[in-house]
DNA sequence: CTGAAAGCGCTTACAG
DNA sequence: CTGAAAGCGCTTACAG
């Protein structure tokens, strides 16, 4: 009955056993078919008796196979965001390449619809085996994962879930409540009555990422269950334009003296934190999200009092592998929605967040 | 000068390159000696020239060596926070078996320094060809891990660190700054002139471990650097003695009404939480270490304030495959002192941290 | 539908 | 000090 556990059976061994060669045995693993019931089903019952375990080793060394990976992902620049989430996919590379698995970087602009559009239009003349895509333009990803269905691609989400498509595997947060925990940590102390900023970025196109939204969904509902009477104000602020900004802000909080917190729902919140501290507002209560330099060294300066973080690199390379493990191995990931825990980063503790990315 | 990036060299080009055979390239690469001058020379130079990157995999599969790592650790039941740590392990060990690596694990009473004494001197009798060793005596780690540098067997620490070992490395927070940590979330809302109680358990042998003596001193430093006049008071407690401990608490708090705030510094804050919860002291905040089951569920009471967490899981799953890449490829990790970040979970957020092991 | 044989890149005796 | 050859466990044409 219970064989040896510690000889590891090979195919010459079930060969062997199923009186077959072990071209056979191959076939009926693959599912190549082109195999006789009878070779079939004994072969098949060698299989199960046994709990055949191929080497995986042996299998990768020996087909050769090449495998090509497409990550979707906006264009970044070092310091930003997804710079974080680009080292774990640097990270899985490494990984894969033992598996002869490459992968492919296709960059878009976060803040401009239209460049994502594009290229997704490109991608429909590469050839790839599996993506892992970055959704900020849920609306649009949409259409595209059925065109990876009938290609018969697997592909990965990260960032945010769209739940109606058939993707591998979900790895991110869930933004509605990372939406709650930011307004748990900004209104701990905030008096139910103060107003609240809320920093956006004016995007081309139109207006949000999808993670945002839902963000902002949760951070509203928290304080509805909490009794919060104060007012939400937004800021449309733009990138790298300080004095625009300043004015914006200038006004919004002349014109609302009961503003006491402020919250941005993307990664952008060094923005309020310079104008914060420019002003000496230290009145002002500020959570942002992600740990990227900027914000971590107005963290540290007690400019923002809390971020909220979300493991970009374990997305990255979460991504990555779980393609790798399905492609090698037709392994899926245990779950499909993969929630990455929502870290809470404070002056004490963010020194050492980014030590470890894993 | 610069080669074809993209198709390998194998052993054979190499040989092919330089004039000799596979066989005294393998003894090149390997620095297994018995090669002429000239040749170690020439070869060295090829080898430099086309940048050789082994294939590890091919390496794997013929070599079939076998290597056997120890993994020294507290017993655990289910539930307990050694069990985290163990989920690391085991899948380490997963993934180490493709590589001809197994894991032995041996357990002592981290209660008890006794059972670790008689551990190590068992382990003076075993073979193995590697170690992840959790700190918790460090007096006793210590002149262990000088016998280990004899024996020429690499070891990694994990939980605390201790500096003057040879270890490969160390996987495990900042204890101290964990205690700042703790102060900080406690101390946040607190009346500077409250008193705080400390709960330890009772230890057969001495008192605390490495790692609490730490947290504790970077407790005190946060509270002193704050300007907090109250005291601390110490709680000695049993495990699973609840009405020894209600006797004790009962009897610590009616001796001191400005008791405000409470703290364990090892991960059974869930005794304390179920004594207030018992009392209805809803006016203590509470604050512990560690997501086991029994403190998470405080925590989603709302009886414990925050916990803060050292992710076990990652502690045990890197431990091994340090040790695992040092033994196939002799690669040492990045850095020696590896801090894993001080998590901090809330109502909010902490149903997602089990999640996500990694 | 089936099997013998070569090969993946490396290691390991073995004979010289 | 050196090299020819077999082998790790699996896959892949190829010939039947």
């Amino acid at each position: 009955m219970a064989d040896n556990e510690n000889t590891t059976v090979r195919i010459v061994d079930i060969a062997r056993m199923a009186g077959v060669s072990v071209a056979t045995v191959d076939r009926v693993i693959h599912n190549r078919g082109k195999v006789s019931e009878e070779n079939l089903a004994r072969i098949n019952e060698v299989l199960r008796e046994v709990n055949y375990r191929p080497n995986l080793i042996a299998r990768s060394l020996a087909s050769g196979r090449q495998y090509t990976l497409a990550v979707v992902m906006p264009r970044f620049a070092q310091g930003e965001y997804w710079a974080d989430f680009d080292a774990g996919i640097v990270r899985a590379e490494a990984e894969a390449r033992r598996y002869n698995i490459s992968v492919r970087k296709f960059f878009f602009d976060q803040y401009d619809r239209a460049s994502f559009e594009k290229l997704l239009a490109e991608l429909r003349d590469e050839a790839f085996d599996g993506a892992v895509i970055a959704t900020l333009f849920a609306e649009m990803v949409t259409p595209f994962a059925r065109e990876l269905d009938e290609r018969g691609i697997p592909y990965v989400f990260v960032d945010s879930n769209i739940p109606e498509c058939n993707q591998l595997a979900y790895f991110g947060t869930s933004s509605f409540d990372a939406g709650v925990v930011a307004a748990r940590l900004l209104s701990d102390r905030l008096d139910p009555g103060s107003d609240i900023v809320v920093g956006n970025i004016i995007h081309r196109g139109d207006g949000g990422s999808n993670q945002c939204r839902s963000r902002e969904e949760g951070f509203r509902s928290y304080l509805r269950e909490k009794g919060f009477r104060g007012q939400l104000h937004y800021a449309a602020l733009r990138l790298d334009d300080e004095g625009y900004n300043r004015e914006v802000l200038d006004e919004l909080f002349l014109r609302h003296p009961a503003i006491a917190g402020a919250v941005t729902f993307n990664s952008t919140c060094y923005i309020l934190a310079g104008y914060l501290a420019a002003r000496r507002r230290t009145d002002v209560r500020l959570v942002g999200y992600d740990v990227i330099r900027r914000n971590g060294q107005m963290l540290g300066a007690g400019v923002v009092t809390a971020l909220i973080a979300q493991r970009p690199e374990a997305q990255g390379y979460r991504g990555v592998m779980a393609l790798c493990e399905w492609l090698v191995e037709r392994r899926r990931p245990e779950t499909t929605v993969n929630h990455m825990p929502i870290d809470i980063l404070l002056k004490e503790n963010i020194q050492y967040y980014k030590n470890n990315l894993i």
